[in-house]
DNA sequence: GCGCGGAAAATGTCAGACAATTAAATGTAA
DNA sequence: TTACATTTAATTGTCTGACATTTTCCGCGC
């Protein structure tokens, strides 16, 4: 009945998996009450803690909500776009900060996955996506500016880039490759020369979407992604002098 | 000292987020280890189920791995791309089955994103990926194959083509897109034509990867995205039509 | 009809206990 | 001395039972 001697123990992980199936095999709806948890542990034949320790695990992965008193309960969660991009994020930047994930690699993937974006932005941006972009870029104009605001500015001004898409599957899947490149930005340090350079790339593309150009957007965009990857190796090769 | 009177209850949420910033600010370096239960229980103040309870929602991000017996307890663990790839597909899957996601969007998107790795898989495609496409081509021509069958051809034929980019960021921020995108098309019907099409369309892009040339890959693949959308909107005219 | 208070149901938390597992320490014999 | 078996201690996994807290519902009095 429910053999599956591979894992002798761990009842907990074994019951999550259960009812995270009948999640994702759609045989549990959104806003569907699960049994209560003595009635689970009645079910699965354990105690209320082990069935507690599961419920923790799906709810640790936004699959469940739980409500407390009288006809609360735990309910099948509607996964929304917020808690997604949260998700996406944070395990892009682990994925990324334990890999030794080389910095060419991972500027690579996020400037390719960007320039998928370019056409669709050029031909739907708002006025509200460009505004953001401007203010971005007043943003790093300013003197002063840590290496850290900068780089934060800049995570922004591509957010929003991506944005302008107006595709929210898009916007999902590159929250991840945009943000977990700012710890390894934020490793860099930026000089009033590279900043002015990034700065008039940035306009160049917001001229370019602006005026529904994607082709200059899409050539703003590789020019970018050379610049920045040139910045890293500079910044590698004064730590290789440093060493020596 | 711990006040945070946002929420009163739900310590555990709590706990969990207190170890998990320390493992994503890089205060816990991979495969170090936690205190064990009893000390965490002592150290937040509140009893070992209600830690357990934290760790577990840990767990279930892959965040830590737990060892039993004298000189176990949990461990911060590496997030190797294989869990990521699972938790990227999981999460994408739910995020579209659950919003209601238009199947252009979807669409849009994965193509959109797909494109991106073009240039990169004609420049580095690997005799190997060629050959898993050119198998998954011969699978799909296969009579009395199911949709089901036909639909899973297609992903590994997408992810092949994904992972020729030889970029392996890249590969883990398609898998969700590519993947999630199988219910969605298992939804519909292929018929021998639109196979036919598919299959001339798959050729051509492993042809043209195998050629190194990225214009033509672009252009099948963009030919394949206009097509899958026509499939689409074929089959909701359809419904509707019956519907009426 | 309307507020109000208690009952009930459910999750959140705690305490203590025992089982199972594992690595190190210890002891023993060749 | 070395190799192997045994004990031991530390730690997670699980169970039982209890109490606290929160929230809804129902009936009661007005």
């Amino acid at each position: 009945m429910k053999s599956e001697a591979k894992t002798p123990s761990d009842l907990s992980a074994q019951i999550a998996k259960a009812i995270r199936d009948a999640i994702v095999e759609g045989r549990m709806i959104v806003d569907e009450r699960l049994p209560s948890e003595a009635e689970l542990a009645a079910e699965f034949n354990v105690s209320r803690p082990t069935v507690r320790e599961a419920l923790k695990r799906l709810a640790a992965q936004s699959l469940i909500r739980t409500q407390r008193g009288a006809f609360g309960g735990a309910f099948v969660k509607r996964l929304s776009y917020e808690e997604a991009y949260g998700q996406q994020i944070t395990t892009s930047t682990l994925l990324l900060s334990m890999n030794a994930v080389r910095f060419e690699t991972a500027c690579e993937a996020r400037y390719a996955l960007e320039r998928a974006c370019a056409p669709l932005a050029a031909e739907r941006r708002s006025p509200d996506h460009l505004a953001t972009m401007r203010a971005e870029i007043h943003r790093q104009q300013q003197p002063g500016l840590s290496d850290e605001s900068f780089c934060a500015s800049d995570v922004t001004f591509h957010r929003a880039l991506v944005d302008a898409a107006g595709n929210p599957v898009l916007s999902y899947q590159l929250a991840g490759a945009v943000e977990a490149m700012q710890p390894l930005m934020n490793m860099k340090t930026f000089t009033e020369r590279s900043r002015e350079e990034i700065v008039g790339l940035h306009t160049g593309i917001a001229d370019a979407l602006e005026a529904h150009d994607a082709s200059v957007a899409d050539q703003k965009l590789e020019d970018l992604a050379a610049y920045t990857l040139t910045l890293g190796q500079d910044a590698m090769e004064k730590r290789a002098r440093k060493a020596t």
